[in-house]
DNA sequence: GTTTAGTATGAAACCGTTTTCAAGATCAAG
DNA sequence: CTTGATCTTGAAAACGGTTTCATACTAAAC
């Protein structure tokens, strides 16, 4: 028996000009100002519009306009930290330039990244920021030639589609050697998901700075994880099992760690005196774990502000200024030299 | 010098109708199926589809049929695990319904939050789901004459609008008797900020289980705190420096309580075996907080889906069904019993 | 006073769909 | 065979805007 829902209709153009006594286009182009209008006719204009509260359709004008002011955003994880960092930062791109952000998941699965991109499309969006995820550059590039898309995580640069990747590799660099200055030499690793682009690179990093340093690489030392906190709490509960001796624990993200924290303090091991951890991405919480994590920033809600602002450069035709945004290394509590 | 953009058009539904040598009503009907359809057209038109890579504009499709498949979200503040948790229960509820959310962010500033929804009206999104900020309840009433509201955090129930709240006193009640259970008998409390409805009610439940418990109300114990770690940490130091004896804490949300954790971890405090931490929200990471965070759990996803199901039920005319979601006490390592 | 250029405005076409309406085709019943 | 009912299909109008085009009107130039 659905209660006649009484959805008071929206005024229309229309409407206003027929209050106001002109002609639907007159009221477009006070509304646009494309062209010169009558005193007398704006002003009467102005007042129906005032009077209905007239909101012009932006799907009506989209439609018309083959502009829908919409910039699809894929993310991966809603509840991340990590990506809704970078959701601050497109919002933040995207506020006042007249485009809404459409946000959609897709939950780190190929196929259903590539059914939320033809959504997006389907819904006239006008660009799309992809934010990491599991697609191929191919099908970025295919998707590429309708609209133009930036990607974060990876290096493209081809026709509409631009990529914006952090150096990974380096990051865990500035990790391993920061723990090696500390006077650590058996530094384990807690690994991301292979399959991650990320997670390699880390890896890479990881090995390359030992290596530099002249220490043996010791599988042992490494073990999976999954980038979330309980992969780091299992992870640290199988290294302990396995009786390798090791000062400190590099963690391939914060979660990582956190869950690592938590394995080490069910065991009465202390942080950062009996054993260092260091993480990766300095998530805003990393600042007040007990105690606050030392770890790598990556700019991530820079990394969002630049991916909006590039699609937006990219929609008015202008050309792109990528500028590579740096990791940095965050000194807190949670690694210290080792006597 | 706009590198002649070359967005390949998208195809339409009369280029379908084109090469399948029908006419665009048949065409519609076929992907509608709102009429039977001869097999041989039926066909012809299914290849032109996949021929084209067809798909509809669902801005075109929005203007015709009046309902533009969208459900507007306004949320707080997106990198508040809070609300991205009732995001998640959002987007779960729309999975599947062909609506699409339509996030935007109002940032607890009630002028903003106005504006934000009416962009959301401008963009004919066809319901709307307000989480908690500073609207009034007049102005969404104002607002649901257009549309279908439902908004968390307060109690509404008029016309189109409707209202999911959580008993935020009795949470804190919960909280409050479990820290009188273990024995606790100085119990501080840090405030959320008072302007926020939620916070007065905890604060409410808070007073109302000492005085049911013949505790004497002490102001000296209540703290300001702004609902961040920030303001967590703050209190602490200010509840140190007056001296005042406390056994507990409570906290008027998770991320007071890890602020909080923090200041006491500073000073050398231990936890929970010198002073006991009490939360509430039961934010995700409170599962990893050293120790364990015990605190009161807010179904706020369960609330998100919940309002996104009541705003599709609103539009098909049924009449919605609201259960009230209870607050639950989740017991963890944070609090223990006084010896 | 006629021609020219320029301005303000409205009519109508269009964006890509859906839907009403009417017509043509098919077929069973008389 | 008609007749009427049923089914399939296309033409055209509509959704709410924008934009092209044409026109009536001024104002400037000769």
């Amino acid at each position: 028996m659905s209660q006649s829902s009484h959805a008071s209709t929206a005024s229309t153009l229309h409407e206003v000009a027929r209050i106001a006594g002109v002609s639907p286009s007159t009221v477009s182009r006070i509304l646009n100002g494309t062209a010169r209008v009558s005193d007398d006719k704006r002003k009467a204009v102005e007042a129906a519009i005032a009077n209905l509260s007239y909101k012009p359709n932006l799907l009506a004008q989209g439609l018309k306009k083959g502009r829908a002011m919409t910039i699809g955003i894929l993310t991966q994880d809603l509840a991340s930290p990590f990506f809704t960092e970078a959701l601050m930062g497109v919002e933040a791109a995207l506020a006042g330039s007249g485009y809404a952000p459409l946000i959609v998941s897709g939950h780190w699965h190929a196929d259903e990244e590539a059914e939320r991109v033809e959504l997006l499309m389907a819904r006239r969006v006008d660009g799309i920021v992809i934010l990491s995820g599991s697609l191929s550059d191919k099908q970025i590039g295919r998707f590429a030639e309708r609209l133009p898309i930036v990607a974060t995580g990876r290096r493209i640069d081809t026709g509409q589609a631009r990529g914006i990747a952090l150096d990974q590799l380096e990051g865990a660099r500035l990790a391993t050697d920061y723990l090696l200055e500390l006077g650590h030499r058996q530094i384990a690793f807690i690994a991301g998901l292979p399959e991650h682009d990320d997670a390699r690179a880390r890896l890479a990093g990881y090995r390359a700075a030992l290596e530099a340093a002249g220490i043996a690489f010791n599988p042992a030392l490494v073990v999976q994880g999954n980038f979330q906190e309980s992969g780091g709490l299992l992870a640290v509960n199988e290294l302990l099992e396995t009786r390798q001796r090791f000062t400190a624990i590099f963690c391939a993200n914060d979660q990582t760690a956190y869950g690592a924290r938590l394995a080490l303090y069910r065991r009465g091991i202390r942080v950062p005196d009996d054993i260092s951890i260091i993480g990766f991405d300095d998530l805003p919480n990393s600042n007040y774990t007990t105690p606050p994590l030392t770890t790598v920033r990556q700019p991530v809600y820079e990394m969002g502000k630049q991916a909006a602002r590039t699609v937006l450069q990219l929609l008015n035709g202008e050309t792109p200024t990528l500028t590579q945004l740096p990791l940095e290394l965050i000194m807190r509590e949670s690694a210290r030299r080792i006597l």
